[in-house]
DNA sequence: TTATTTTTTGCAATCGTTTGCATTATTCGT
DNA sequence: ACGAATAATGCAAACGATTGCAAAAAATAA
């Protein structure tokens, strides 16, 4: 059926009496060979449905076109990797890439040996390297950042660094989610999620500031740590009520996931939402208008920002140095607060 | 800071005095190479940060280690793309492919041209192909199959094809839903889903075997097409409870993420769950449990299944052939049932 | 010690494309 | 019609790792 040596370019020249030279450029086009020539050849191999060895070639080239995205997670349990919003961005990303002429080669930050640069640059798997997450520490990026790799960092962009970071507005971020609350009339309202991590630090900052400028307090008790997952928030939020009782009327919640677990912490004490307690997540994953009560929440744009990390890796590409960059958020009130 | 041209085999072989063969061969740990010159070799490269050129070794072995996957979307609408049980698959399945030493370069199925043995195995990109989802039609899958490229696909394995299918045991998710409907007393029971998709077909089978088996309607009224996004799935229930009245005392939904979009609609109107309308669901998406009420589902055993796809396609890769899996399902019983 | 076997190492071809430069075909001006 | 300029093609050397086979080194036997 299929001949059993897969046909290569010497193969395709034979056949059509050229030179492999010949048959490169008018492969790609190249207006050095003649327009009839051209076209004839690029006729001939899709009638052999020819493809070119891209092993040969990029090692010819130097050039992979393939770009390494590294879920770089807290921790590996199954919960965290479970985010819908990860997948978003991942989704996002691919689609960006492949416009652009890029592949997509999937990792997570367990995987590979703690050197990303060495074995995705170096060993000429990839051209650049996308991130997502920054992680509790940083050492591992900036190991990479300072091997001069092509790198974009999905994470706090207002982190000082030398390398190039995307991501949300989290300052602005945390200030809105909480100033909707304060608006909507809570009086205590509860930061939930780990204020230690660099993206989720921003936000807190932008709670903090929120609730000063209203006068309101912001005591560390209402700062409520916990992983990333919704299972942890609604046994943290669950633990908190029966220790503490219901010590607050509003939450801000790190992600819709986190906000989930409160939600449904609170429901099954049938505390009212909004009114007892409002709800404020981040993320704006598809199903945050499907929970119950719809989640108001903190969108981050995952199309433009994708776009943009892009952007910024190919920039290193052609040697030009990348900017981090801050994308806007936008508060989408729903029905888990009340209105203003 | 870092030497401006990268290491080679051919640099490394002339720092430590000897040959490039016998340092390809120490780096493997080919026993042919002594003992000693073997580890201080490999030392060297250590030290020196080497990372073997993969476009080089790829060339020459015909081997590229990495393993395209490609998610096979009914239709690109960002929705579809956002159901959790996708990243899980894929997250199981870069799991079990980086031990087995295989890469992960994922796709969508708008992406690449039509022909994607072409695309990914004639032009070395990738060694084998995992497919996630036989869409509606399965020409395209089957023009791969037919290409003789290494295949397995995420689907209905009960399907009779030319390649090997791995998925979960439908029909019998189908039966043991709707049986545990009944047996908590319902009487109508709607299908929510399309039954036009292989696996949901086979999971329509299963739920009308139950049906009959217990003497019960299962008239075409009772199933409900629908795309697999919970907002869809809102939409539907909302029409049909509009136009028909609550017509129904229990769900199937071939999804949890459809579940989710009924739950809401059916909260909306004050339904209650489980006593006026049960809802099973379907994958045991890790949320599941966090709905409200917690969500009865039948739960898809996706770490098994990534673990035996890997299996299936590397057996391909030893000129073995792969043959169709079926994966055992498990009913999780949770609060949006009654208990039986 | 010398012949023979067994370990260790090195040579050199190969994988399939790409591309600077040389070469050949074509066109143009006069 | 003839040289000059231009267009179109081909030559051959990379890219860097792998591996069958030959060669050298070391170990063993006689």
């Amino acid at each position: 059926m299929a001949n059993d040596n897969k046909l290569t370019l010497a193969g395709l020249a034979k056949l059509a009496g050229v030179s492999t030279s010949t048959v490169s450029r008018a492969l790609k086009d190249n207006p050095l060979i003649k327009k009839e020539t051209r076209e004839s050849l690029q006729a001939l191999a899709k009638e052999h449905n020819f493809s070119l060895n891209r092993a040969a070639s990029r090692l010819r080239t130097q050039k992979t076109n393939v770009v390494a995205v590294i879920l770089n997670l807290i921790d590996d349990t199954d919960q965290s990797i479970s985010d819908p919003f990860l997948l978003k961005v991942v989704g996002d990303l691919n689609q960006e890439l492949n416009q652009k002429g890029y592949e997509l080669l999937l990792s997570n930050s367990h995987m590979a040996n703690d050197d990303w640069a060495n074995y995705f640059i170096s060993s000429s798997r990839a051209d650049g390297i996308i991130v997502i997450g920054q992680g509790k520490s940083t050492t591992q990026v900036e190991k990479v950042a300072k091997s001069g790799a092509p790198l974009v960092v999905w994470g706090a962009p207002t982190l000082q660094s030398n390398y190039a970071i995307v991501g949300s507005n989290n300052d602005l971020g945390g200030y809105c989610a909480t100033k909707h609350l304060i608006d909507g009339g809570c009086k205590r309202i509860l930061f939930l999620g780990d204020p230690e991590h660099a993206e989720m630090s921003e936000r807190h900052k932008g709670y903090q500031r929120a609730l000063k400028d209203a006068d309101l307090d912001n005591s560390i008790d209402l700062t409520l740590s916990c992983d990333i997952t919704s299972k942890v928030a609604y046994e943290k939020i669950g633990e908190s009520i029966l220790t503490r009782g219901l010590f607050f009327d509003g939450i801000v919640a790190i992600s819709d996931m986190v906000a989930l677990g409160a939600l449904k912490a609170l429901k099954e004490r049938y505390i009212n939402i909004p009114n007892d307690v409002s709800i404020v997540g981040f993320d704006d994953i598809a199903m945050a208008e499907l929970f119950h009560p719809a989640l108001t929440t903190i969108k981050q744009d995952t199309k433009s920002a994708a776009k943009i990390m892009v952007e910024q890796l190919l920039k290193q590409f052609n040697g030009q140095t990348a900017k981090s960059v801050v994308i806007d958020i936008e508060l989408i009130k729903r029905k888990s607060t009340r209105p203003t």
